[in-house]
DNA sequence: ATGATAATGACAATCCTTTGCAAGTGATTT
DNA sequence: AAATCACTTGCAAAGGATTGTCATTATCAT
């Protein structure tokens, strides 16, 4: 239904839940702009935003992370490092990608497959289980950490 | 390798990483004997253990899931409810199984497939990503909650 | 411009988990 | 059986990410 997930059309969908433009989402919404294809953090965001705007308090960052990821714009991923990490949702992917996720260096990649999908339907017949949402990740090591492994 | 996982074997098995036989651990260890096939968090065994055991303390199972975990016992999950869960390790399984998590009620049900064995060959060439482990799971509603949604 | 109302920032509070520490205990040696 | 000593325990305090409170400020429809 979506087309191309421009600024502006970001500040539309958010005008349109009748949320407010303010200067801190604006530059949060930016920062992942910039940084499509990264996996950041709320400390990480909190610290990129706070050069263009020293005053942004975390606990904003916190509330408007929550809300990007909500209305779409952001998904909300755990890799199990005992933080939530967010990247910008590029496509309207309704299935997503799926992680790999280095031991060595803590790097993100990513990979596309629909192998799942013949999956939940048969998990769907065998457990009577109404899938709305999956999650898979792989742990191992990238190419620079692989060596020693 | 291992055959059956009995009391007796999980307690040769300690001794000899030189962990000594606390009554504290063996108290946990029967808990999760006694309930194959949940998944528990720290909180949950330490009200199940205080029944056996009113002196023991939280710190203590926190320590000795660690342990258990570390040594193959336990398997410890995130599920995504902001603690860790803990379920017996039944088999050799090196491949684990995979869970499907209700939305509704939280409940943990499983299911076995051999289909991310295939698909990680695929990774492993596409991004010469070494894997060494993988999770996978799936959100949705259970029979019993499924009804309105 | 004005006012209703939502959002912000500073800070406290929460939740799960880990850690420091003094006292206690299990396993091993005399 | 007693001594030994490193490993364990329970408690309280500390951590770390996230959320709640609340007075102040800013947005936006009117
Ligand atoms: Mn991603
Ligand atoms: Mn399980
Ligand atoms: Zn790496
Ligand atoms: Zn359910």
């Amino acid at each position: 239904m979506e087309e191309v997930k421009t600024f502006e059309s970001i500040c539309n969908l958010l005008r349109n839940r009748s949320y407010k433009l303010t200067p801190q989402r604006q530059t949060i919404l930016q920062t992942f702009l910039e940084h499509v294809d990264r996996h950041l953090s709320a400390e990480e965001v909190y610290m990129l935003v706070k050069h263009q705007n020293p005053e942004i308090g975390l606990a904003t960052v916190y509330r408007t992370l929550d809300i990007l990821a909500e209305i779409g714009i952001l998904l909300k991923n755990d890799f199990g490092d005992g933080r939530s990490r967010y990247e910008f949702s590029r496509k309207d992917e309704h299935h997503h990608h799926h992680h790999l996720i280095c031991l060595g260096c803590g790097n993100v990649s990513e990979f596309d497959d629909d192998l799942l999908e013949s999956l939940e339907a048969v998990i769907i017949k065998r457990n009577q289980f109404k899938i709305m949402d999956h999650d898979l990740k792989f742990y191992g090591y990238c190419s620079q950490c692989g060596e020693g492994h």
